[in-house]
DNA sequence: AATGAATGAGAGTTCATTCAT
DNA sequence: TATGAATGAACTCTCATTCAT
């Protein structure tokens, strides 16, 4: 059952009790992380999160203090997972074009597959943003990302293949959004319009959609 | 012992009485609305709803039974205070561009003026859309701002200024999701970036940028 | 079972509701006050405070607000008790002497009969007199038996049976400590004499003798 | 694992472990008797006094089993240290009149020195002395200060200063209450009095008064 | 002798809801 | 139509205590 039993003997008892200890500390971590993506700091239950995480629920508050800290660790924790990934995006050696393509898909193909980042960011912004501004890991350094774009609209620019004066943390929040918006509405949307969105043909078409809007707008030019 | 009782005689009769009962609804349901798209269903209070409205918790219940009851009725009304505003958008008369230029703005200068909307959609997301669906009168007949966007494109098309092969539904999608994210998530953006998006100039530049991009996309082309 | 059954018609009908629901708060801080004296703010039980008085335990906040709340209206109860008895101590028409003598056994009897005052000011004192303080209805306004020490005071050395030079509120903590102290620590004073101070008896030889102490002193005067 | 065995050789042999030992214990106790004297036995947290201590909280639980058993320890710690000043007292060189003073003196002195002693004894008389009953150290033999009341009353009668029918345990209860409640109560009374008893001044005033009352009470004698 | 991890029982408090008038 | 009183379930958090090393 235990850890310490498999690597018995391999490994010197105190690393193993930090090991399991903080072992524990993650597997809280990710219950955390989907029972407040899902229902909010408010709505969230420390007995479900236990629960899910299969620990005794005062261990939760042995590690985090409070609900709150909780929260805090599991928000910490869902944009830490987000930054390791952007910073491993290498665009550099792409034409612009598809440089700035590949964004667009990274950052929908995100989405897609993180629905509790969604979640968090939803909460989040329901509290006003407060924990986020709580957090100096958070805040403290800008999103790769907007460098990816500022720069990919440069190499753009210089090309000749992109129009020049778009402020790219604007175009971040307008590429972001288009996806953002396809996953965290979606099930307001389906119903309202009557159409699954959740099926995997309508999200590929609407990722083409969205890649060939940024790229040429509605307008034929001329 | 009814207030009814004691002043009977000295106020007008039934129907006075009625626009009263009336109007006492209203106020619940809009003391309702801020609540709820604030803190969604489960984080809402009922006592807090009473005290914004101004009347007795258990009023609350007399009219609209409970809690949920009550949350349903904030969403319809505020999905019919959208969807009468979208009915009176008349577009036919502007030249194709224009007009898609305006139905942009009036997406983003709707989302921009009523906080409330985005909050209830965002938590009846995570809700997974459920009040949504039992809703007969929202999903009921397609959104005329679809059937807007549609008709627009299709004169666009025509009139050889617009792209064809586009989807409506997807248009719409993507281009109310521009303005959504950007007051959605405006507090954590503003946090992450170090940039106040609630300046008004920062708003109306975010305003301008969008519809340039939906109109042009990134490229230039030859 | 209710109080409305038996005042049924004799009664008109709101004023009975604020009857039970006042004697309702009564029940409740009885109850408090007998388990707070006990055992403290820290130390006693909300759920007990509720099953003493055989009512809800919610109904506890609602009339209270929280735990400190309750203990703050138990103490002004048990200082506005010994209050309003003192007021009604006339002791003008006695002699000096018998002035002074009364003012002893009243303060030695009310403490023998209401042990409550004593536990409840013994937690209060072990928590600095914070609610004490807190309580602006409690500290406004000299206790009444100050003056009667006082005037009962001045009456003797106007009489000549009493020292002149004795400061009243000096006098009214010594004659209250001989009495208190008797009372609030008879449990380990009667364990470590081996002597059973609960025994009337011993009360009431000890009644005599802290009178007689007061007024004559250990000394045998020329 | 343990400690001793990592550094065998390297420390000095057994008795040094033991004193080491030793003193651990004795700073568990004074942190207990300062937490147990300000909150009580319920209202005190092991936490708190290992984090006073500066000890691990387990290690309370190797030297004393339980809470209550560390409240027994403390409360005996206590009774121990005031009963091996009162053996050094040494009255019988002076005047009787004197020694009485002295003995007030000393009483007086010593909780204004102790404030953990009064807050021990206050909260163990909450609960019934059980406790000290429970102790045998404390109860067997009885107070060495009631032998020197005793002693000092006789040789006073004998000499003719003295009154005779005075109960030694009488006097000396009303003796140690006149101090006890002065600090033990001092709280409320500076509360409701709006008078500071902590002042020195007002501490060295009530200390004469009470020598004062106690030898001569208040009335003038012919 | 000493420590960090883990637990179960129970405490105060909140909250939607119902009762009774 | 409107209100104050009352309730039961659930929730966050605390605390003494034990486990395992």
């Amino acid at each position: 059952m235990s850890t310490r039993a498999t690597v018995a003997g391999t490994e010197p008892p105190a690393p193993a009790a930090d090991a399991q200890a903080n072992s524990t500390r993650k597997v809280i971590l990710a219950a955390a992380r989907g029972e407040f993506s899902a229902k909010g700091l408010t709505g969230a239950r420390v007995n479900e999160i236990a629960a899910r995480a299969g620990v005794n629920k005062q261990l939760i508050y042995y590690y985090f203090d409070n609900k709150a800290g909780l929260y805090q660790a599991a928000l910490e924790a869902v944009y830490a997972e987000i930054r390791a990934l952007e910073r491993e995006l290498k665009l550099g050696d792409l034409p612009p074009v598809d440089a700035m393509a590949s964004l667009i898909g990274f950052s929908f193909d995100y989405l897609s597959s993180h629905p509790d980042f969604i979640g968090m960011l939803n909460h989040e912004n329901a509290l006003g943003a407060q924990y986020v501004r709580a957090s100096i890991p958070i805040t403290a350094g800008n999103s790769p990302l907007i460098e990816l774009v500022a720069a990919t609209l440069r190499r753009g620019v210089a090309a000749g293949v992109f129009r020049s004066g778009i402020d790219p943390v604007e175009l971040y929040i307008s590429l972001a959004g288009v996806s953002y918006f396809f996953f965290s509405n979606r099930m307001t949307l389906s119903s309202v319009f009557g159409r699954d969105l959740s099926d995997p043909k309508r999200v590929a078409a609407y990722r083409r959609h969205i890649i060939a809007l940024a790229l040429d707008g509605l307008r034929v030019q001329p």
